[in-house]
DNA sequence: ACATCATATCAATGTATGGTTATATGTTTA
DNA sequence: TAAACATATAACCATACATTGATATGATGT
C-alpha cells in the first residue's frame, strides 16, 4: 500500500511527470533537461534522484555528464503506470512544447559542441520569449 | 496535464485509496467508512468530497444517510487508474483488513438496526485490539 | 417542538514538499 | 595544477495539505 501511494505522490508533480515523459522519448543529461523544462539544475537533480529511487529511471555516467533514461524491465505496475501517463497526456500541450524545446535544444548544443549550462539556459529563456 | 497531476495527488493518500478500494467492492455510507477505516468522520467526509469532485464517486442520499459508491461510466483514464489501483493492491494486507472490518461492521450494524456512529466506533476500536 | 442521529463545514495547527541559493564533489581541458 | 564545466547535496523558506476538534446543517422519530 505505502509503496503504491508513494508512487502516486511522486507523480503528483508536474515537473517530475514532464521529466518522465521526455525521458520516455529519449535519454538525456541533466543540463538538457534544464534547458527543455526551464527549471533549475538542483531541482532537476533532486527530481531525477526521486524518480530513480522509485525505480523508474536508469543512470549512466559518461565523463562529467549524467544521462538518465526510462528504466528497462520495470515491474508490471510501474510499466502500466507509465503507459497510463503516456495515454493520459497524449495530446497535452505542455508536453508537446517540451518535445519541441528538446529538438531546439539539441540543435543549439550540436552547434556549440558541448552542454554549457549557462549559455543554454540563456538561449532557452530567449526561446520562451516567442 | 494539470488534471492528471491532480488525480495523482488525490491518490497519493492512504485514506483516500482505501476509501476508493472499499467503495469499489460495495456502496457504503459515511459512518460505515468511519468504522471500517478507523478514521474520523470529518476526514472521511472531506476525502469523499475530494474523490467525488475528481469524478470517481457517486453520491446517493437516503434519509439521514449519505451513500457513496464508485461512479459508473467514468472516462477511460479514470477507469484505467482504478483498475491499476486494484491490481497494485490485489494482495495488500491493509486492504484485506479493511474488507474483513467491513463484514464485521455490517454484522454489528445488522444486530443494532442502525448506524450509531458512537457505539460503532467503540466497537471497531475494541476490534482492532486483537 | 425537542432530542437524537448522520453528515458537512470551519478554524487551527503541525508537517511535508516544492523551489531557491550556496556549496561540495568530480571530471575534463588548458 | 589550475580553471571551467557538470552534477549532487545541504540549508533554508514559503506554501500547501492532512488531521483534529468544535460547530453547523439537516433529517428522523417521540
Amino acid at each position: 500500500m505505502n509503496e503504491f501511494v508513494n508512487i502516486m505522490r511522486l507523480l503528483s508533480d508536474q515537473a517530475r511527470v514532464r521529466i518522465l515523459m521526455v525521458l520516455a522519448k529519449k535519454e538525456l543529461c541533466v543540463c538538457q533537461l534544464m534547458g527543455v523544462l526551464g527549471i533549475s539544475q538542483p531541482l532537476v537533480s533532486r527530481n531525477l534522484m526521486l524518480l530513480s529511487n522509485a525505480g523508474f529511471l536508469s543512470e549512466r555516467k559518461q565523463g562529467k555528464l549524467a544521462f538518465y533514461s526510462l528504466k528497462k524491465g520495470m515491474d508490471p505496475i510501474r510499466r502500466r503506470t507509465v503507459s497510463l501517463l503516456k495515454d493520459a497526456l497524449k495530446t497535452d500541450s505542455i508536453l508537446a512544447g517540451d518535445l519541441r524545446s528538446l529538438s531546439d535544444c539539441e540543435d543549439f548544443q550540436k552547434r556549440l559542441g558541448r552542454c554549457d549550462m549557462r549559455t543554454l539556459s540563456e538561449f532557452m529563456k530567449r526561446r520562451k520569449g516567442h
